[in-house]
DNA sequence: CGCTCGATCAAACGACCGTTTGAATGATAC
DNA sequence: GTATCATTCAAACGGTCGTTTGATCGAGCG
């Protein structure tokens, strides 16, 4: 019998999205996660054929998802005309927010995902670039548009400090101590809209 | 016969720090650092207790030194009266980027700091907080003076946000792809003065 | 010299790791 | 009913893990 309504994989890739987020990639166990998610320890290799396929697939998962979103929010800025340096802003950062909030581990993701910029693991990044490189060369003309006084050098150094700045907040990483009274989601918007005045500020820079 | 002219202990600290840098605290094994330093497998064990007392010290040893030069900088800055809000900055991020260029080690160290971030751990949270936490509030201070306009709250986002970005641009996170023809060490000296700006036009933002 | 004691050593401990195996299961097609 | 085939299962594989043990070393000292 089955513990859950989901798939035996759908069942795997979550339960390794908490457990990666919290113990990492070698910390977490394949006997961790398949325990986590009422599975046998072979399904692991059988669906996935190794623990760095399944690291992998935990990416694909909600990157494809989070690109996706991120696409089509551009693409509406880029038909206003009068769409502001906050608008693509907005566009990069509140998919990310969203998908953070998503019930069901994307805040777990989030952290993932700021453990594998910390892995610095040849693999990885490759993997990240070639799926989802495409997306940010798109962001990037955008706000080329947008700020003519930078040249690409420089747009490109700002643009990885939002980068950065972005990958911190929603991976929660900070030392402000969420006060008892506010949940993790509510949180994470404060997080945002902080984010987008303060990365527009530092972009608009001379 | 020492194959070093340092001590065992501090052969340990550095390999330690380096494998950490490169493989996490769970990716790196006692094996590992013991051969990388050049002594017995025991050695951990006996002159620090654990793997987990050698990952405290590994910070330790970097963190009271960083503290103490953040500290001497601000006292500096509180003394000029012309002081600027890119002084205050330069007082917290300069510290920071010159241990990341020391010679032995201090890149790597930068790169461990940022996956105790990735950690959440709660006892490293804390040990972290312990040993940060006062001079983080002296800055505050200092900030608050030079962005009356900011209450308390805005001022922590913000400050948070510059952590961030620090963290990321000093371990060397991003995506900027370092052009074969510079340095480690150029690379993250044009890091540090694109962040001093970027982050000073954010903090002035309304 | 003989004694002491911190430091270093090879070896082993039990536990856990990722992966593989081959049998059992159960739905589907003939 | 029976053959098929993807899936699940318990068990085991060889290795590596952090830690402990007891022997050995060697400088300092009476």
């Amino acid at each position: 019998m089955n513990a859950s309504q989901f798939s035996t994989k759908q069942r795997i890739l979550g339960a390794a999205e908490v457990l990666f987020a919290r113990y990492g990639f070698a910390g977490a166990s394949l006997r961790q996660v398949t325990a986590a998610a009422n599975v046998n320890l072979a399904a692991v290799n059988y669906h996935f054929g190794s623990k760095e396929n399944l690291i992998e697939e935990v990416f694909r998962r909600r990157l494809d998802d989070l690109n996706a979103r991120r696409q089509a929010a551009l693409s509406k800025v880029e038909k206003r005309a009068d769409a502001t340096l906050e608008d693509a802003l907005d566009a990069f950062i509140r998919p990310a927010l969203q998908l953070s909030l998503d019930r069901s581990g994307g805040g777990a993701f989030m952290r993932v995902l700021a453990r594998a910029y910390a892995e610095h693991d040849d693999r990885l990044r490759r993997f990240l670039s070639d799926n989802y490189g495409h997306v940010l060369r798109e962001f990037v003309v955008v706000f080329h548009h947008m700020l003519p006084h930078l040249d690409k050098e420089e747009l490109y150094w700002r643009l990885d400090i939002v980068a950065g700045a972005l990958t911190y907040a929603m991976a929660d990483f900070g030392v402000i101590k969420r006060k008892s009274g506010i949940s993790e989601q509510s949180h994470r918007e404060r997080a945002a809209e902080h984010l987008v005045r303060f990365a527009a500020a530092g972009l608009r820079a001379p």
